[in-house]
DNA sequence: GTTGAGCGTT
């Protein structure tokens, strides 16, 4: 067999391109995948059975369907359901405007001055003029916020001859968090195995976008961080559990350190799940109530990868069903038994963070040597996650 | 009754 060049497409109308095999007559995906970012496989349609039918792929070598291949079609990463939900959440994070500081305001310069001054940049929905309470007296900056996002961009992109002065219109520093949380470019990896190295997690991740930083905290606590220099590269492996070295890690965001379990919850993050019941009959003989229990540091670790985002109680459980369905097929684990990949999740409660009454359970096998109690343990390891200052 | 880099009483 020799080189050759096969015809592939996105999709079955579209024009195909070529695309060269290699000598063995197999074509690697790493050439599918440079042609087409986020490619992979390939799939074609059977002239017998006139159904798509997969290309064998093995460690990244694609297989020639039958004799010879024909029109192939390229298969993206996570399609459907998973692209249109990020889609919307990266729309959603990019509308989203956000009050602007004023800065070098006139001492003169009124509400009713900054509404008809930026006005003439679009809909203006908030004017503030700060003042001293006592005096009454400008104190040279305010705010404003737009009904379009693009206006802000504008707004933002050049200065202001406000009143016979230049200003400033900027994104306020009170504001870089908590109002756009969806925006980071930092993922929290759950899960994580000891012998995963920042190396290995860069190699890893490289293939959804440029890495720009990881971070394993020392000692081992089983998550690691991600950075990536597009934040929509990893909004959109928020919410994924991805397989690592035969590890199933859980990505989801990394949420700024003031923003604890309490606050999560406050906002409401948990309220759309709330009926939805988590598994409280999953494992109804192995629970064990946090109020006796010791947590071992990769469960502490897991339960903060839990509380690290919305997505990840739910990535918890839904790992813990993919764990049951794969330890059903896989002869013999590929992960140590001591860590965390048997533990069993369980909830009869939305009220997550109280001490007593919650009812998270953890599967048995673990240590319950200690009798400190959940509050104090998790207290501790939240005042130690703060200090590493994401 | 002043001032000129900053960061929002409600």
């Amino acid at each position: 067999m020799t080189e050759c060049y096969i015809r592939v497409a996105e999709d079955e109308n579209e024009e195909p391109m070529e695309i060269p095999s290699e000598e063995d007559g197999t074509v690697l995906l790493s050439t599918v995948s440079a042609q087409f970012p986020g490619a992979c496989g390939l799939r074609y349609r059977s002239p017998v059975s006139q159904c798509m039918r997969g290309v064998r792929l093995v460690e990244g070598v694609l297989h020639a369907p039958e004799s010879d291949w024909g029109n192939l079609v390229v298969v993206f990463r996570k399609m459907d359901e998973m692209d249109a939900a990020s889609a919307v959440k990266i729309k959603r994070g990019v509308q989203k405007t956000s009050d602007l500081i004023v800065l070098g305001l006139p001492w003169k310069t009124t509400e009713q001055d900054l509404k008809d001054y930026f006005g003439t940049f679009g809909e203006v929905i908030m004017v503030q003029v700060k003042r001293d309470a006592k005096t009454g007296n400008s104190k040279g900056f305010g705010f404003v916020r737009f009904t379009d996002y693009e206006t802000q961009i504008k707004a933002m992109s050049q200065r202001h001859m406000i009143d016979g002065r230049w200003c400033d219109c900027k994104l306020p520093n009170s504001k870089a968090g908590p109002d756009e949380p969806m925006r980071s470019r930092k993922v929290f990896v759950g899960r994580c195995t000891e012998d995963m190295t920042t190396d290995e997690l860069r190699q890893f991740f490289m293939q959804y976008g440029e890495v720009t930083d990881v971070f394993i905290p020392k000692p081992f606590r089983a998550f690691a961080f991600v950075t990536f220099a597009d934040d929509q590269v990893a909004q959109s492996l928020c919410g994924e559990d991805l397989i690592i070295k035969g590890t199933s890690v859980h990505i989801s965001n990394a949420e700024p350190k003031h923003n604890n379990s309490r606050q999560m919850m406050d906002r409401g993050r948990f309220g759309g799940f709330g009926g939805q019941g988590f598994g409280s009959s999953r494992s109804p003989n192995s629970n064990v109530n946090f109020g006796a229990l010791s947590l071992n540091p990769a469960m502490m670790a897991a339960a903060q990868a839990a509380l690290q985002s919305s997505w990840g109680m739910m990535g918890m459980l839904a790992n813990q069903q993919n764990q049951t369905a794969a330890t059903g097929t896989t002869p013999s684990g590929q992960n140590s038994g001591s860590r965390d990949q048997n533990q069993s999740y369980n909830t009869s409660s939305n009220n997550y963070n109280t001490g007593s009454s919650a009812s998270l359970g953890w599967g048995a096998g673990t240590n319950s040597g200690s009798s400190s109690g959940f509050n104090a343990g998790f207290g501790s390891s939240m005042e130690t996650k703060s200090s590493w200052g994401m």
